[in-house]
DNA sequence: TTGTAAGCGTTATCAC
DNA sequence: GTGATAACGCTTACAA
């Protein structure tokens, strides 16, 4: 009884066919319409015996609806492997597209000829959607989704003021300014950090509010400036700091993973944490425990941010308009043993 | 000059119309085919005119080819939060299929919920064909690729054998043999193994590896068994070890970040690694030289897994038999400090 | 080289 | 309630 190797699809049309009515009766029962206790009987039992399974593409192009929703991340290679945040913002995303039962599909982009071809798949009809995780400033896939006018919502901050696009994000300077003041209560008295990302909007805010908190004793000699929010920046951003500023007695790291590998920086040249120096993280991640001493950092709600992004669009996808208030979700600080 | 807001979208229609040519013609200029230089040059002209962006959903279905792969990861929350390695595999894969002009989706599946929606995307004609890693023996998703007979390949271990789907994984037996040999060879006397994910060939075969290199020395009560590869799970493991064999003085944790979580529970426990106890890890992942001190470990191709993977994908969806011979990829030790 | 027309699998608008 | 029939936007024989 070995059925034939390479069986064709089964369509409505199959259906139709097998249950002896019309290709309109088997999409009323398939969607939800009136039809007949009988027809609808014949029908179901047709789909199974033929094992019919729909058509999403033909779907799509006929409804203009995919039910599907991109989860894209701008970012540099590093991001997946050293960036936990990422992870619950797009659980949370996920979680709530999947109660609204949209599929949520994650693209990652590395290179330019990833750009583009992310860029043809967002205009071309396979998602409904997007949510775009910490833009930079300006690039080409945020231009493809305004030009669409794709409904979006970005999580981190708004590319562009212009675009209104709405997001949902933290208060980046508050935070910092925040865990600053708590550093420097515990009585520090030579704080500096190690501000990354700063061709981005949540690192120039960190810094900032940095600035904002220390007041007239901001000493621009304590700013150790490196490119990613990763631990190998860590390492580096410490070393920096020590040799510029030996007596230095406090860090705001710009993020936990560069807190981490300040720790690593720190214990290379022998100084005890928080002892010696008391350092302060951000985002409360899986580094913020792992490490040790375990980090004194900003809580961010990441799972949180996702589902709201994802809110965000599904409420523009049901024509509601998109809100004008962007949405700022609260940061508390958790205080553990670096500082 | 404000252009309307709604802006229908343009079509191949629109396109022969602007440029008085018949939508053949377009659609030849599109793809490639025979076309004078003129027409070509009107019609370029109108594409950028009219601001054409194509369809996928309607090539798809006429096509029945959507130049996308789809990438599963059917794990348990805490993996894209705590498994380094899933981020390199799915680099990897990235990159491969980039390279071959197709778009990688990755769909995340938590609940019972997503595994339905998930399956129903694979089937609907979105994705040419799936990469799936560290596949549970046996998940409804599986079926379904199965049944479809989906272009698609495995990460890790094959699910089914009775199932012709190819796979790309690693020899996790002999790796934790030769890992455990290196071990007992630096004169330990009472080694232990916290033996994470029973429930999956890759966590079986780790823990048949260990017991096949201690031989005779095997001692059941010197093996902890926990749930997940997680860091948590490591803490919790070297716990148990300690309490049923306070002389142990080696340890293989089945992954770094269990060996992570080992070296806590150690720490707390006021043993010094290497000098009381040695432990070796698995993996090679960003765990193992964030920790104090750096892991020993078994380098584990995640990048290469990946690829690899794609490359089985897109061998069958250009008409090519997958291969009989699965792939085994080399995995040689690391030796750091933590043994 | 170009135009015409058919059809991919659905859903939706009509009459019946 | 149900059955024809016309789209949705695209590619591709087949003619011209």
């Amino acid at each position: 009884m070995s059925r034939p190797k390479p069986r064709k699809r089964a369509t409505v049309h199959d259906i139709a066919a097998a249950a002896g009515v019309s290709r309109g009766t088997v999409s009323r029962v398939l969607n939800g319409g009136y039809v007949s206790a009988e027809a609808r009987a014949a029908i179901e039992a047709a789909i199974t015996e033929v094992g019919y399974v729909p058509n999403n593409a033909a779907r799509a192009l006929k409804m203009r609806r995919s039910q599907a929703v991109a989860f894209v991340a701008l970012e540099p290679h590093s991001l997946f492997l050293d960036d936990p945040n990422i992870g619950s913002i797009m659980l949370g995303a996920n979680a709530a597209l999947s109660l609204a039962d949209h599929q949520m599909v994650s693209l990652v982009v590395e290179s330019a000829r990833d750009t583009d071809r992310v860029a043809r798949y967002l205009s071309g009809g396979f998602v409904d959607g997007a949510i775009v995780v910490s833009a930079r400033a300006r690039d080409p896939i945020i231009r493809v989704i305004s030009d669409l006018a794709l409904p979006a919502a970005f999580v981190g901050h708004p590319p562009d003021l212009s675009q209104n696009i709405p997001f949902v994000g933290i208060d980046n300077a508050g935070s910092a300014r925040a865990i600053t003041k708590r550093l420097l209560a515990g009585g520090r008295r030579r704080v500096g950090m190690i501000a990354a990302a700063l061709d981005r909007d949540s690192g120039i805010d960190r810094l900032n509010g940095f600035r904002d908190a220390l007041g007239p004793a901001f000493d621009e000699e304590l700013v150790a400036d490196v490119p990613l929010y990763d631990y190998a920046s860590g390492v580096k951003g410490m070393r920096a700091l020590l040799e510029r500023e030996p007596a230095i007695d406090g860090v705001f790291a710009a993020s936990d993973a560069v807190a981490a590998g300040a720790l690593e920086a720190l214990r290379d040249a022998g100084r005890s944490v928080p002892g010696d120096v008391g350092i302060v993280g951000f985002d409360d991640s899986t580094w913020a425990v792992r490490c040790q001493p375990q980090l004194s950092t900003v809580h961010q709600p990441a799972s949180e941010l996702g589902s709201w992004a994802a809110q965000l669009v599904l409420q523009q996808l049901r024509g509601e308009p998109a809100p004008v208030e962007n949405k700022l979700l609260d940061t508390p600080i958790v205080w553990r043993d670096s500082a």
